[in-house]
DNA sequence: TATCATACATACCGGTCGGTATGTTCACTC
DNA sequence: GAGTGAACATACCGACCGGTATGTATGATA
């Protein structure tokens, strides 16, 4: 094996990765840890020097890799007062692979790729199209079977929602969304059309349909927006 | 064994109710053939006798459970001229066990079980809420890397959005559903929140999430009905 | 009643899985 | 430069998996 190495945080932070791809193509259970310390170049020792098990690796990877992945992506209104603007194009964002509600620096280029420096490449939309949400993934093939996954897991969706919420109770003050709409429950409606939206894409392999529905959430956004000045 | 009793038909069923089962919780790739042939109380010869393949069993039970049960809770509309009116009793219905929505004698009982002999029993709000839709369930598992999966849950997932934008069709014509309304897109945008909401209620275990979710799409529902006439 | 396809039951196989026990090498301390 | 623990690599294990080969009982037919 030539000359060692020894940077045992690059090691773990390339078994993550390697097992983030595996778990969202194939889901934990059906993940080979073969296949892991193959794609990250490492072997069995090395993994489970790491992790104690395989079931730590996987809440690693959701505490790790999925959590901030949501919150790069989905949690982007950055003190906005326009919450319904920056979501609308952080969907459109998530759904074209250009995420332009970013972050960071914010684009007017519709084709530039992320910019946020999270790794994501051009390639992600197919990805996303083709394997869905990794958080959806997970939530529903282990939130019924493993107690330790389920916590985790919705523990992310709750940031979600109380994030989405937040942001819609500062439009609410600043006065770009009417009163009379309730943050929480405007939130959970959201994600849940979202991830249905997504898992119902890849199903169909469509993204003309998650367009569309997209298009039809931001629709649905815009009237609860306060009603304009009577004429 | 006792005296042998040779059902071909009773035998195949209960080894698809057994494969539904075991699927619905541990999803398709972990489910094993030794509990379902243990649950369905024959052996090992009996299943490759019925069917050639772990994969042929999970496409019967697709195709003859999984693709009537959708059909029997949501495509509930039996010529009706109120699509919206229908959905929204539909979707209440079946995320409170009572389905009262179902194409059997409608009962005006909200505490009543299933009534239309479709063998759900009354345990079963529970089991959606823990174990989430069987559908969405199999689709975010296998459509990404089976595509005899993928085109059979498609299927399923197209004759829904075409039945229930078949509805929103008649409504159009009837007057219940105002013009502009495009029945494919809401449609799509229907099925898309309500697999998102029951995978959301399922990962949170709250079926109060469910429930306001399903408020919140039935008052979005409602914005689609012709205006009233101007006072 | 002999025949025979159907409908199973039993026993077993190769392969893969997650996990472990042990060996080896590096980096650092003193 | 000897010692030592962290960071791996290698070899191996038992369990379970899907699948098969083969045996056997049943029920209809002739």
């Amino acid at each position: 094996m030539a000359a060692a190495e020894r940077k045992p945080e690059e090691t773990r932070q390339a078994l993550l990765d390697a097992a983030f791809k595996e778990m969202h193509r194939n889901g934990f259970q059906a993940a080979s840890l073969s296949n892991i310390i193959e794609q990250a170049g490492v072997t069995k020792g090395a993994l489970y020097h790491h992790f104690s098990s395989k079931k730590e690796l996987g809440y690693a990877v959701v505490d790790e890799i999925i959590a901030p992945w949501i919150a790069r992506h989905w949690l982007t209104f950055e003190g906005s007062d326009d919450p319904i603007g920056v979501l609308t194009r952080s969907m459109r964002g998530v759904m074209k692979g250009t995420f332009t509600g970013c972050t960071c620096e914010p684009t007017e280029d519709e084709d530039a790729a992320c910019t946020c420096g999270c790794g994501d490449t051009e390639g992600f939309e197919e990805l996303l199209l083709e394997c869905g949400c990794p958080l959806e993934n997970l939530a529903q093939e282990m939130s019924a079977i493993d107690e330790g996954f389920r916590t985790r897991l919705n523990r992310i969706f709750q940031d979600w929602r109380a994030g989405l919420a937040e942001a819609l109770r500062r439009g609410l003050e600043a006065g770009t969304v009417r009163e009379g709409v309730d943050p929480d429950r405007v939130a959970a409606f959201v994600v849940a059309t979202v991830e249905g939206t997504i898992g119902l894409a890849k199903n169909e392999r469509s993204m003309e349909l998650a367009c569309s529905n997209v298009d039809m959430l931001a629709e649905y956004l815009e009237t609860l927006r306060p009603a304009p000045a009577a004429v």
